[in-house]
DNA sequence: TCAGACATGTAATAAGTTACATGATTAG
DNA sequence: CTAATCATGTAACTTATTACATGTCTGA
């Protein structure tokens, strides 16, 4: 992230919370050790400015060395994509629970699509623009498998319901 | 897992490998730690099985307090859904590569899901009508979002080749 | 006046991955 | 003869999460 321009560790967190969100999650106690740890490694320069009141602010910035590390990085030719998801996990096991539960489960998935969606509404009106193609395919690929579970949440809980039911009917 | 029948620490390795490929991963270094932390609390029990040339096979089985405390857990009303994609982080920086790499992390991408989508068919084939509605759900899932993923990246490798192809011609 | 943004970090804990360690049987 | 399947586990290491710790400024 810091190739795309100088930030402080406050900064990267809110891309986490927004552009980044739908593909990788990292909070300021994964943030803060890591620009520490390439500042260490000279991947990174760290510029103090004192700030009244606040922490100072550490502006950090890629080396020459950090761009080089990151070409070497990007040559992994099958880097990994994973979920893990609680949700398909509790799913899994829906005719053990109580009907409004489930419903309870499914509108909260539906609740966080539905505000991923905004988000990538957002980005798109705001900075999209001076955005590399790189980062319109990820934004793109992020509304298209968000849309994709919408329409299968909807279409088929009444897989899940049935079961619930008749689980209940029988109790 | 164990809800739906005895199973050794082997078996549900397959079943992590299979059914459950597409939503959470385990490697024996999780399961069988788990297994025996399970087999302490009184989760679950565990029946040896002498075996000539290798391991004693050893069969858990859910007792019926692991079953209480597997309906507890399924009153979480928010199970979270994170993805974490190396694949996507790499594709934001799209024009910091060579396009034949950004082809062949594509393409290598495009093969897991192919390969996903023979191993969602092979269960389809063969174990599916034993499987309650949430099982059927997951599966479905699992297709519906391979199948966006699979569409997304056809129609729209090409955002990520110009702009490396731009590069390159700079260069 | 109260929530939220700004701003940094550490320490403890939890979780996950990888490598190591062993070795028979079976199908191609 | 070779690779895969069966079968278990531990130890070391890496990574991530959560709670703690502090305090100002701004807008509603």
């Amino acid at each position: 992230m810091l190739n795309d321009g100088k930030a402080s560790g406050y900064d990267l967190k809110k891309q986490f919370e927004s552009s980044f969100a739908h593909f990788f999650a990292a909070g300021f106690g994964s943030i803060y050790p890591a620009l520490s740890s390439l500042a260490e490694q000279g991947l990174v320069s760290c510029q103090e400015i004192p700030q009244q009141g606040k922490p100072d602010r550490k502006v950090y910035e890629i080396t020459a060395e950090g761009r080089r590390y990151l070409l070497k990085a990007l040559e992994n030719p099958a880097p990994c994509h994973k979920v893990r998801s609680e949700f398909l996990a509790m799913m899994c096991f829906a005719h053990l629970m109580q009907p409004e539960s489930v419903e309870t489960v499914l509108n909260s998935r539906l609740d966080d699509i539905e505000r991923f969606k905004k988000m990538f509404a957002d980005i798109e009106a705001n900075c999209m623009h001076e955005w590399p193609g790189g980062m319109k395919f990820v934004l793109g690929f992020g509304k298209a498998v968000s849309a994709a579970m919408e329409k299968y949440i909807c279409e088929n809980r009444y897989l899940l319901l049935e079961e619930t039911q008749k689980q209940s009917a029988s109790a």
